[in-house]
DNA sequence: CGCCTTTGACCAGCGC
DNA sequence: GCGCTGGTCAAAGGCG
C-alpha cells in the first residue's frame, strides 16, 4: 500500500474500551477525511507494519469498499481505531481503521509454547476446558458499517463460537473466529446501540493464509472475493462488503458524482480517492484496477 | 456427515 | 474478597 491511501485517523481521546470507542467514533463526524491528501501519511497497511504489500490489498480488491460519508452521514462505515490510541494519526485516509497498539508486540514470543503447555495443564486439571494462556491480545482493528446483516461478507470463512449480551447495549455482540487451522484470526460483531443500522467489526489476529472463500457471482468483480492475496491482512472486511450491505457513498469521492450505488463494486472501490490526482495516480499505480473497473470509469 | 449456530456455563480481569 | 463484565468453551441441535 501506498502512502498516497493512507488513512486518516483523528486521534481519539479517552478509553481504550471497545464500547467507549464505539460511542467516540460513532460521533465523531469527519473522523476520516477523504479528501485530504497527504500523501505522505502512512496509510493503513503502514499502521499494521504491512509495508510489502504492492499493490495494495486495497487496491488489488475491486470490491466495494464502503466508505462512509462523513459528512453527510456521520458514523457510517468508517474504520475506526479504536484501541489504536497510541498509533499516530495519519492524515488522509478512507475506510481504514487502525492497529490496536495494546497488543501489537508486547507479547513476549519467548515461552509461549512453555507457558500455554503448563496452562493448559493446569486447567486441565482443574477443568478441561480454555487453553487460554494470559489473555494475548492480538491488534485489533475495527470499524463501522452500515448495514442490515450483522456478519459481513469478507472472504474469509467464520465460525461463530459466542455471543453475549452487551452491557448498555440491546444488542448482542457476536464473536467469529476463522475457520481456517493454525489461523487464530477473530472478529467481534456488534450493532452500535447509538445507532442499530451501524455494525461494528472487530478483528483480531491477523489471516495467515489466503482468503478460502470462492466468490459468489454477486459482484462485478468477482474476483474480489478470492482474488484478495490475503497474505495477512486480518480486515478485508471493508473491502468486501456483501451485497446485502448498504452501500454507502463518499460524497467526497468525485466518481461518486457520476455513480450510484447500483454499481457499487466499482464506486466504492474508488471512493477512498478523493481527487482526480489520486485517481489518475491509482490508475497509473495499480494496473490491476483497470482490468476491473468499468471502461468509462477509467475514463472519467 | 460435516459444518455451522445457539446457548448456558465457565473463567479471567478489573473495579469497588 | 466479591461481584460484574467480557471472552471463551463445548454440547446440542439444525441445515445442506
Amino acid at each position: 500500500m501506498e502512502g498516497k491511501e493512507a488513512v486518516k485517523i483523528e486521534n481519539f481521546v479517552g478509553s481504550s474500551t471497545f464500547p467507549d470507542h464505539i460511542q467516540s467514533c460513532y460521533s465523531l463526524q469527519g473522523v476520516f477525511d477523504f479528501c485530504e491528501g497527504d500523501k505522505n501519511s502512512l496509510g493503513f497497511m503502514e499502521l499494521l507494519g504491512m509495508q510489502d504489500f504492492s499493490p495494495s490489498l486495497f487496491d488489488m480488491l475491486p470490491v466495494p469498499s464502503v466508505v462512509q460519508t462523513a459528512a453527510s452521514n456521520p458514523g457510517v462505515t468508517k474504520m475506526e481505531s479504536p484501541e489504536a490510541l497510541n498509533q499516530p494519526a495519519t492524515p488522509n485516509t478512507s475506510s481504514i481503521s487502525s492497529a490496536s497498539s495494546e497488543a501489537l508486540n508486547d507479547e513476549p514470543v519467548k515461552t509461549v509454547d512453555n507457558e500455554e503447555e503448563e496452562q493448559q495443564k493446569t486447567k486441565k486439571e482443574l477443568k478441561p476446558k480454555k487453553t487460554t494462556q494470559k489473555r494475548q491480545r492480538e491488534p485489533r482493528f475495527a470499524f463501522m458499517t452500515k448495514s442490515d446483516v450483522d456478519h459481513l461478507e469478507d472472504g474469509y470463512r467464520w465460525r461463530k463460537y459466542g455471543q453475549k449480551a452487551v452491557k448498555n447495549s440491546p444488542f448482542p455482540r457476536s464473536y467469529y473466529r476463522c475457520t481456517s487451522a493454525s489461523c487464530n484470526v477473530k472478529k467481534r460483531v456488534e450493532r452500535s446501540f447509538s445507532d442499530p443500522s451501524i455494525v461494528v467489526t472487530t478483528y483480531e489476529g491477523q489471516h495467515v493464509h489466503p482468503s478460502p472463500v470462492m466468490p459468489r457471482p454477486s459482484f462485478a468483480g468477482a474476483a474480489s472475493e478470492s482474488g484478495f492475496s490475503a497474505t495477512a491482512f486480518a480486515m478485508p472486511m471493508q473491502r468486501r462488503l456483501s451485497l446485502y450491505q448498504q452501500p454507502y457513498v463518499n460524497s467526497f469521492s468525485p466518481l461518486a458524482l457520476g455513480y450510484n450505488e447500483t454499481s457499487n463494486a466499482s464506486f466504492l472501490h474508488e471512493s477512498r480517492f478523493c481527487t482526480s490526482q489520486a485517481r489518475s495516480a491509482l490508475l497509473e499505480d495499480h494496473g490491476l484496477l483497470q482490468d476491473m473497473l468499468p471502461s468509462h470509469m477509467l475514463n472519467e
